[in-house]
DNA sequence: CGAAATTAGGACCGTATGGTCCTAATCGCA
DNA sequence: TGCGATTAGGACCATACGGTCCTAATTTCG
């Protein structure tokens, strides 16, 4: 992948995710990531769409990289892990200072119902998030009641995170994000057994 | 308020629903709406942006009417008026068959970080959202354990909701929103007082 | 009736959009 | 040395945007 390309994408991710992709023109992006001229950008990309693809899975990746990649950490005990997960999402948000939501919340509801190709990309990204969960929360059966259902819950846990990004952006107020996670964190601590011992204390309780 | 400005209102409500606020051109709303040309327009509306506020002040009343009254039904138990509420969203999503998201999660997302004028908007609508949730777990504080945080809680409840209706608008499947629906009433359940009875155990166990 | 509000319809403007095309200079590398 | 990839830069295009202005017909209501 070329650095040029990179440094593409990178300045339309930062543009996306502050103005969405619609009000991000690609002469923005042209000027953001210092091209020449038009001819320079689409030489590397066929169109906007495109580009605006190649935004979204490397956003992905950089999310599964620096969060879920916490939840298949072997060495710490999966509840802990999905709390840890929990608290990064709070620390990236942090980053942007509450400013800029998560880049699939974003998208989503900017183009889920006027483009469905970029809806059926973020669908599998909000996927492959469920997935990660899923896999945790079978690693974690011992320690959770036989009920619980692991469809659900990930999909909970990701729409409580998404919603409070959301509203945290909207109130300009981190502290929303951070009282939001740590509720979901009790109710996540309401799925374990009653017999099984709760991993640290630290974050969940 | 003439007619016809509440009938450019109902087609340009509907048109940003569907496309979002920068994405539907004031052309489109003209067409919608059947008037004869863009006079006849700006006639009712000073600009584009000041439509925008004003659909988004109708949408919260006729949420406020149609979702929020019921947090308001003095013959009700509170805690089975709010999960009557939460009913009442899966409800009001369904009619527009799982797609198109909340109003409000729809413009926050494209609008919060770009527009202030939105923004600040979006953000008393949420505010009186909640108010209206934390009055009645007011009301319902009986009820409730003693360390129930009310402001903590309805804005979970708020961005559960939220978060989940953007899910189901991806994944087109309103199943989604029921499940976490159903989830969101267990963990409010969680804060209720060990000895008080629940409700009717319908809509809350 | 007559004035005011509403409807109708079009011309126009400056700006921005995504995208194409073309020429020429510079660069890495075999 | 020479070839292909990259960089540079500009002209151009059709379309769309929000918004203004103007004229004239029609309706509403005191």
């Amino acid at each position: 992948m070329s650095e040029r390309r990179t440094q593409i994408l990178d300045a339309a991710a930062t543009l996306i995710s502050e103005r969405g992709f619609t009000s991000t023109s690609v002469d923005d992006v042209i000027k953001g990531a210092k091209l020449s001229g038009k001819s320079h950008f689409y030489h590397y990309f066929k169109s906007k769409e495109e580009l605006g693809y190649e935004v979204l899975n490397r956003q992905f990746e950089r999310f599964a990289e620096r969060g879920l990649a916490i939840l298949r950490e072997p060495m710490i005990d999966p509840l802990e892990r999905l709390s840890l997960f929990i608290d990064a999402v709070v620390a990236l948000q942090s980053e942007s200072g509450g400013r800029r939501g998560s880049p699939f919340g974003n998208l989503a509801a900017e183009l889920a119902d006027a483009h469905e190709g970029f809806r059926v990309r973020i669908e599998a990204v909000f996927e492959r998030w469920a997935s990660q969960i899923r896999s945790l929360l079978w690693e974690a059966r011992p320690q959770l009641q036989d009920d619980v259902d692991a469809v659900r819950l990930s999909r909970f846990i990701i729409a409580a995170l998404e919603g409070a990004v959301l509203m945290t952006r909207v109130k300009r107020d981190l502290s929303v994000l951070e009282g939001i996670a740590a509720d979901l964190k009790r109710f996540i601590a309401m799925h374990v057994r009653d017999g099984a011992a709760m991993p640290t204390h630290r974050n969940l309780e």
